[in-house]
DNA sequence: GCATGATCATGC
DNA sequence: GCATGATCATGC
């Protein structure tokens, strides 16, 4: 069978691309099989070539043990045929691209999003705050890539069974690049403030400084303080990559508004400002002037999407930057009268996993908030505030939520104590006089509705909340 | 008045 | 049918 000789010119985005289209249904076993058959036939002026002792090595297997797990240096070397690097050029450095294997996912109603996060160079805390960004490293590297998506599933063991479905070029349009230097610059301003150890991905939109380490306990010097910190990397959050997958690489429905800013403000700045164009207004008053119904459902969040001229309530940018709606409601008494619940928990599930890389604690580690918050006056009319945006602090997450994340997890493993009296269920889950910031609480349709515990009795849905004086807490004085 | 457990209403 | 946001009921 002859094979059709293929090449790219390493000068040419465009030609690597047209290129990479070859991998296209193909699994990474498959390319390792093709690549031993057609490894004679790479050489001209236009290609990388391969050497001997290289293609010996391909033959023998010999790398193949170690490298196994390694789909992007099986990319490299068997499509492609160059030398994975680790300098600090893009790996195609004459064509300025770097290439990125990553994986998506298929969701039950069939639509498919990223698996996660697009990890793509590590932060040297000790030089990115002499680096300015456009001409510093991240952004050298990361200004055009070749994305090759391959779809992830579960039961597939082997990783280099996977299949490759997309490829494409990819770099952020000039709408998106503006928020990203926002992001870095958020960053950088953090370790330049001493604060690297209190860096979290909620920080920022669609860049964040992603945790990056083999194991939760390394850490690295930061220079403008003694405190270690974790080590992180400029990754574009999986909420962005899910954009891009859905929007860029697979053309898809456009469900999304976007809310136009008018300038080169922080995006934030602008979103507080739209919104406060309209503080004291009553929720009635607004009900009416956009036209929403008093009884629909998120009637007080809704108000706040169409101030920002978006009619449903898809925000483009909320999405790709995993952003939650949350509207607050504050008494007369200026308390709080709810407290904030979160998705409910499978009990066998939970004691399953590990705080690091837990379900709730990466729920908070990774979203970020917008408030929306309104108080009752005088009079009990119900009036807008204004806004925040948020995310959980470090300390509070690590030293509040933790050990009450934790505590319900022994407590389940340990076998939960309850009793039936008058048809409620009490019980020793963390209560909200226990913590400061948060507890877990029924959320449920009611008390048949049920997961099975640990040592297979039912119990009705619990969630973890957060603490309505806590949210109160976190809140701008001039919200309260 | 508030903590705790239970449940409702809406929308997908 | 279920997730999510919102609210209720009871007892201290």
């Amino acid at each position: 069978m002859a094979e059709e000789l293929q090449s790219y010119n390493i000068y040419d985005p465009k030609s690597i691309e047209t290129y990479a289209k070859g991998l296209i249904n193909k699994t990474f076993s498959q390319v390792i099989k093709e690549d031993q058959k057609s490894i004679y036939l790479i050489s001209g002026d236009n290609s990388h070539i391969v050497s001997e002792d290289r293609y010996d090595m391909h033959i023998a297997g010999k790398e193949d043990k170690k490298n196994k797990g390694n789909l992007g240096q099986i990319i490299e070397e068997r499509y492609f045929h160059y030398k994975c690097n680790s300098d600090s050029r893009p790996d195609f450095h004459e064509a300025g691209v770097e290439l990125k294997v990553t994986p998506y996912k298929q969701n039950r109603d069939g639509s498919i999003s990223a698996k996660e996060r697009l990890v793509l160079t590590m932060i040297d805390y000790g030089q990115v705050v002499n680096e300015k960004f456009e001409t510093g490293h991240f952004w050298t590297k990361s200004k055009l890539l070749l994305l090759i998506y391959y779809l992830y599933k579960p039961e597939i063991k082997q990783r280099i069974d996977y299949k490759i479905g997309f490829v494409s070029l990819f770099t952020p349009s000039k709408k998106d690049i503006v928020i990203i230097r926002q992001d870095y610059n958020i960053i950088v301003d953090k370790i330049k403030a001493g604060k690297a150890h209190e860096l979290s991905e909620a920080d920022t939109m669609y860049l964040s400084a992603a945790p990056k380490a083999s194991s939760s306990k390394v850490r690295r010097r930061q220079p403008f303080s003694d405190i270690p910190a974790k080590p992180r990397a400029f990754a574009y959050k999986s909420s962005y990559m899910t954009f891009v997958l859905n929007n860029y690489i697979v053309p898809g429905k456009g469900t999304y508004e976007s809310i136009e800013t008018d300038s080169d403000k922080p995006f934030e700045q602008y979103v507080a400002e739209k919104i406060n164009r309209y503080k004291g207004r009553s929720v009635e008053e607004l009900a009416s002037t956009f036209d929403l119904s008093k009884k629909q459902k998120n009637l007080e969040s809704n108000i706040a999407f169409r101030i920002l001229g978006i009619t449903g309530n898809k925000a483009e940018e909320f999405a790709k930057a995993n952003i939650v709606v949350k509207a607050i409601r504050i008494g007369k008494n200026g308390k709080i009268k709810e407290n904030m619940s979160f998705p409910t928990f499978k009990f066998k599930e939970l004691i399953k996993e590990d705080w690091d890389d837990s379900t709730f604690g990466n729920y908070l580690r990774e979203t970020r908030f917008f408030f929306v918050v309104y108080k009752y006056d005088d009079m009990d009319v119900l009036r807008l505030k204004g806004c925040q945006f948020w995310n959980i602090p470090y300390d509070d997450l690590e030293n509040g939520v933790r050990p009450v994340w934790e505590k319900t997890v022994s407590i389940l493993k340990n076998g939960l104590e309850f009793e039936i009296r008058d048809g409620k269920h009490y019980n020793n889950f963390p209560k909200q006089t226990e913590s400061y910031i948060c507890h877990v609480r029924p959320h449920a349709q009611n008390s048949k509705d049920t997961y099975e515990l640990p040592d297979g009795r039912q119990f009705p849905k619990q969630c973890f909340w957060l603490n309505n004086t806590y949210i109160l807490s976190q809140l701008n004085d001039e919200l309260k």
